[in-house]
DNA sequence: ATAAGGGTTCCAGCAAGTGGAAGGTCAAGG
DNA sequence: CCTTGACCTTCCACTTGCTGGAACCCTTAT
């Protein structure tokens, strides 16, 4: 498979995928010409990459991930910890936009929204 | 005021200050030594600043804001637009964080996290 | 022969700061 | 008078996770 394959099948921008290249997740073999040749088990790795980071893990945590799931030897319970980590960093957003979420909806309720200058959103950002 | 003072009156850290004076949201006047001198006109608008951006505006819409701020012609749908767009953002960071959220949730739950090999989680992120 | 549609490299940039080095300034204490 | 420590200054690099673009090569079809 060239790049484009992978990329297609992954769901991944090729340019991603020399960037994963680059930071170490695979090295492809070249073809005579000199493009990337992929095969099932990169194909494979990438899909993996792509699902991880499509549920919130870093890209160091991607490599931790990798790596327990290539040790047969693993416990569950490191992988589980990974995910604590990424879940309660995950909840702290969620808190971070809900209150930011409610602030502004109460502000844009107030805000009559029109041509008039009074306004008080500005009133609120520029008091405390 | 030297740096010091505004950073702990406004709550931003003094790196960030000349940051915000690097890109144009404020010149203030130096002191015979160099020091930056700050009058409580700029801490304001740096307080501003410090507000708006904790609510999720951007640096860019905190441009826009300030700009309306100070225009006392402004039309508060103008304001009311900048807001609506950035709750529009919000709301969908909440989705996307509350979907990786309950998938994480359940693959957690599904796994026992001992010391055995099997792991849900794995399983999951290895296949579709 | 040429054009389209792959692929390659490398360099720059995004947001919004943060960290650190190297050095100038100022007030207080020995 | 000198030093110490807490400020302040500039400048450059780094962060996360890519993304865009330029300049170029390769392949296939017309």
């Amino acid at each position: 498979m060239n790049i484009g394959d992978v990329a297609e099948r992954s769901g991944l921008p090729a340019k991603t995928i020399r960037y994963y290249e680059d930071i170490g997740f695979i090295k492809p073999r070249r073809s005579l010409n000199g493009y990337r040749h992929f095969d099932e088990k990169e194909l494979h790795k990438l899909a993996f990459i792509g699902r991880a980071r499509s549920l919130g893990f870093t890209i160091e945590d991607c490599r931790s991930l990798l790596a327990l799931y290539e040790d047969k030897e693993r416990a569950s319970a490191d992988v589980k910890e990974i995910a604590k980590q990424n879940l309660n960093e995950i909840d702290a957003k969620i808190t971070d936009l809900k209150a930011m979420h409610a602030t502004l909806t109460h502000l844009i309720d107030e805000c009559a929204g029109d041509h008039r200058p009074d306004c008080p959103i500005l009133k609120k950002l520029g008091q405390s």
